[in-house]
DNA sequence: CGAGTTTGACCGGCGC
DNA sequence: GCGCCGGTCAAACTCG
């Protein structure tokens, strides 16, 4: 519930119109794996495609081994804070990109999803994360700390 | 002291 | 076969 929130307050603050598309698939996403880029696409508006893009034989279209749910979001800080646990395991600069890319990943054991978070160059004020996987397990972090977060938005701004 | 970040090295795929 | 490129590992380091 807590990315709920932030990004609601990102995607408010700096003039995007889909706050409750994303809140749409934010839910979906934590939903079991019963959905493909198609739908999601649809519900939010946002890019999906296949993270085998090389590694993997994506040939088929029926086959749905790595989702990959890309998110863009108005916010000047690419700390968007989903209520999971990360763990950067890597950054790589980007060509096309001035900016560098983080990697990371979720530290719940037996869960290996993957995230990263790039910036685009011309507009810094678009952060791009790309959830990779899905979760098993529950969200674990403190409730509605809705306070404790105000406040750490505070902070950024 | 433990969990998380940093950062260069490493690795496998792909193009030449 | 070689070198580039994107992604990952891991040791050292930082912070609470």
């Amino acid at each position: 519930m807590s990315l709920n929130m932030i990004t609601s307050y990102a995607s408010t603050d700096f003039e995007s119109t889909k706050g409750s598309g994303l809140l749409g698939l934010m839910q979906e996403m934590q939903a079991p794996a019963s959905l493909d880029f198609d739908s999601i696409s649809q519900n939010g508006g946002f890019a999906g495609s296949e993270s085998e893009g090389k590694l993997g034989k994506r040939k088929g279209e029926k086959k749905i081994r790595k989702p990959k749910y890309a998110f863009q979001t108005r916010s000047r800080v690419d700390i968007l804070d989903d209520g999971y646990r990360w763990r950067k395991y890597g950054q790589k600069a980007v060509k096309n990109n001035k900016f560098p890319r983080s990697y990371y990943r979720c530290t719940h054991q037996g869960c290996s999803v993957k995230k990263q978070v790039q910036r685009l160059t011309n507009d810094e004020g678009v952060v791009v994360t790309t959830y990779e996987g899905m979760h098993s397990h529950q969200i674990e972090k403190s409730p509605d700390n809705f306070e404790h977060i105000l406040s750490q938005m505070q902070i950024f701004s």
